[in-house]
DNA sequence: TCATGATATTAGAATACATCTAAAAATGGA
DNA sequence: TCCATTTTTAGATGTATTCTAATATCATGA
């Protein structure tokens, strides 16, 4: 299902952005790109927090969420929001959604060229970005539901 | 930009979801979903709340919260989530929308079947809908820019 | 290496949005 | 009109996020 050669946030990535910005370098930070880096589920700002703490105790939320929004910031991660819920995406790799109504989960989809050149009329506004949310019923739960 | 034969929530719909659910029909829900149904700004709750206040004073929070909900659970609104505030929608029609990053107006883009026509790989899960968000500068946010 | 100044982190308070609660009020059918 | 049921209300509670200000850490230059 996914590629290997999907861009994605990497500790090197926050090297360059601590660079650029005249930032410090901290565990802290460097232990919350790290466990963006190595899922793909989307984490909650919650998620991270657990994650981090596992290595990290004592990390606190205020840090975790000046960390995200620093990196939404950046561009080095985007964010999705489903049921009053944020989650954290870093891959940087022009993508769309599939959502699951029953469990929630939210995996990548891979962005066609064809479905990039999009013919909708947008009213004189200036377009930057086009995001696909497709929502539905997740193999699993499809599953479950018909047995 | 907007047509006429756009579906929209209208109090004849409240009526009939009212009957269909052994509910009762109140001055308050009526209120609400005429607030909802005259408007194309896409109203948070609390723009709801407002504006229902302005002719019935006393109406509280978790009745506009209670009817926005049972209205969304009837698919006669839809819900949009962008940077942590829930918007309604009572246009029906199915549509797309455009948010400006600027100001963060939300306005309905027309579906159009070209798009509609998905050859998104969804790796086996059931797909019921799909939404596209527009992001990028509105009209008015440009020339404000541009000046 | 160390001192220094700027930046980051912390715990807990504050805020914002949404839901829950239980008592009072309103609805609509008999 | 009466009555059972549903709805509304104000305020409490819950949940996610941001703010605060004291403390700790980082990285530069001496």
């Amino acid at each position: 299902m996914y590629s290997n050669i999907m861009i994605r946030l990497t500790p090197q990535k926050l090297t360059e952005l601590v660079a650029e910005r005249g930032l410090k370098m901290t565990p802290q930070r460097r232990a919350i790109v790290e466990c963006l880096a190595a899922t793909r589920v989307h984490p909650t700002a919650d998620e991270v927090f657990m994650d981090v703490n596992r290595r990290f105790p004592m990390t606190s939320r205020a840090t975790v969420y000046n960390t995200l929004n620093l990196l939404i910031d950046a561009e080095l991660v985007n964010i999705i929001e489903e049921s009053g819920v944020k989650r954290f995406d870093p891959n940087l790799e022009p993508h769309h959604h599939f959502i699951c109504s029953t469990c929630g989960m939210v995996e990548d989809v891979e962005a066609t060229d064809r479905l990039e050149t999009t013919m909708l009329n947008t009213g004189g506004h200036q377009v930057e970005s086009m995001q696909i949310t497709l929502r539905g019923t997740c193999a699993l739960c499809f599953e479950v539901k018909n047995d």
